[in-house]
DNA sequence: TTGACTATTGCACCAAAGTACAATTTTTCG
DNA sequence: CGAAAAATTGTACTTTGGTGCAATAGTCAA
C-alpha cells in the first residue's frame, strides 16, 4: 500500500512512522497534482485549524486519491464534516499504531473509517427509522411476488454465486437451481443474472 | 486472539477455518457461561433462522464477549437488528478468509463492524458526496490500474450490459471485448461479469 | 530505433447459463 | 380428502461467457 502524509511541517509522529515506515511525507504547499497519487493521502489536521481551510484544496488537487485526516483534535462534528467534504475517513492523530493501520486496511478496501462513538449514533438513529419503515414480512415476498424459495435463490444469485454454488449451499440440484432462475427472470423482467443482481441490489430503476 | 465459533453443527467452513485456525467449535446448547470466554464469538445465524431466537440467549450467557453475528442471508436490516441486541458486528458466513481477519482485528480493538452499504446509508448526505468521486478516482487507482479501454468495458458490464451489447456501443469486435475482459477479470481479480459488477458498483466488501 | 504496453481481431474450444418439454413430489388450503 | 400451487429433477438443446494461442498495429518513452 502506498501512503502519503501530509502536513505543515515534515517531521513524524512515532506512532505515524511505526504505522506507515514506508510512506512519504510531504508539506501541504507541496502536494504533487499530476500523476499516479499514493492509494492514501493521511492529512493531519492541528488543533485550532478549519477543515473547510484545509481539505477541500488537498482534495480539488488530487481527486483521484483516499484521504483520511489525522485530527489533533478529533470528534464527531468534525467527522461529519470531513466525510461530507469528500474524505473517507477521520481518526485521532495520536491513535496507535496498529489503530491507524487498521484504518489502512479498511480505507484501503474501499470503506470508510468512522470512530465508535458516532457509529453508534448513526446506528442508533437508523435502527429507530427502520424500525418503524420495515415490517419484517416484507423481504419474503418483495420484487413481483417471488416464492419464499425464489427469492432465497435471487439474493444468493445477487451476491455473485454460481448456480453450482446455490445449489450447494440450497442443498438442491443445479438443474433446481435453474429451474428457479427461469421464473425469477419471468416474474422480475431481468434478462439474466446480472441484471436480477442490479435489481435485487437497487441498482436499478 | 482467542477465537469461538457457536453453529448447530461442528463442521466449519472452510473459509472459516483459513481465517481462524486456532478457533474452537461448539454447539449453541454447549455454550461455556461461566469462567473466561473467548475474546470473540462468532455466531453463525444460518439460512431462515431469526436473530431473536439465536442471539438474546448467547449475550445473556456470555455478557463479557464480543459477539459477531456470520449471516448466511446478511442485510442491512439484520446488521442493525443484531448491533441492537449487542452483537459488535455482522457479515457474510462466505465472506473470504482475509475479510473475516479483517474484521476480527477492528472487532478486537473495540470497533464495530459494519458493511459498506450500511455504513454509506447512515453516513448519509456524506456518502452520498462520495459515491459521485469514487468512480472518478477509481478510474486511475482503485481496481487495479485499469486501463482507459478496460474501465469502459468494466462500467458497461457493471450496469448490466452483455458483450454483443458492449462491442456495438463501442464499436469493436465482440471477441475484443471479451479479450478486455479477461484482463479485466485478472487484474481486478473478479471470477465472472456478475462479480465485477460487484465490485464496481461498491456492493462488494 | 527498440522494447514495453495497449488495442484489436480471428479461430477453436470448453464451461456456464439459460430454455423447452416433461414428470414426480411436497405443501398449502378450502 | 382433493385441487392448486410450489418445489423438485431429468434429458437434451441453444446461447452466451470466457480462455488459449496467435497475429497485426499504434503509442510512448528510454
Amino acid at each position: 500500500m502506498n501512503h502519503e502524509i501530509v502536513d505543515i511541517e515534515t517531521k513524524m509522529l512515532d506512532n505515524w512512522r511505526k504505522a506507515m515506515p514506508s510512506a512519504s511525507i510531504v508539506l501541504r504547499s507541496a502536494i504533487s497534482s499530476g500523476g499516479h497519487g499514493p492509494a492514501i493521502r493521511w492529512c493531519r489536521l492541528r488543533a485550532g485549524e478549519k477543515q473547510a481551510e484545509v481539505l477541500p484544496g488537498l482534495l480539488a488537487l488530487a481527486p483521484e486519491g483516499r484521504v483520511v485526516v489525522l485530527a489533533d483534535e478529533p470528534g464527531d462534528a468534525l467527522t461529519l464534516e470531513v466525510l461530507a467534504a469528500g474524505a473517507v475517513g477521520c481518526c485521532n492523530t495520536h491513535a496507535a499504531p496498529e489503530v491507524l493501520q487498521q484504518v489502512a486496511l479498511v480505507v484501503g478496501n474501499g470503506g470508510l473509517w468512522v470512530g465508535q462513538s458516532l457509529l453508534q449514533q448513526l446506528v442508533g438513529n437508523a435502527a429507530r427509522v427502520l424500525a418503524q419503515r420495515q415490517p419484517v414480512g416484507e423481504s419474503a415476498t418483495m420484487l413481483n411476488g417471488l416464492s419464499e424459495r425464489e427469492w432465497q435463490v435471487a439474493k444468493l444469485v445477487a451476491g455473485g454465486a454460481s448456480n453450482k454454488e446455490i445449489a450447494d449451499r440450497l442443498s438442491i440440484a443445479e438443474r433446481t437451481v435453474k429451474a428457479h432462475l427461469t421464473a425469477i427472470f419471468e416474474k422480475t423482467g431481468a434478462r439474466d443474472r446480472l441484471q436480477l443482481s442490479l435489481k435485487v441490489n437497487g441498482m436499478n430503476r
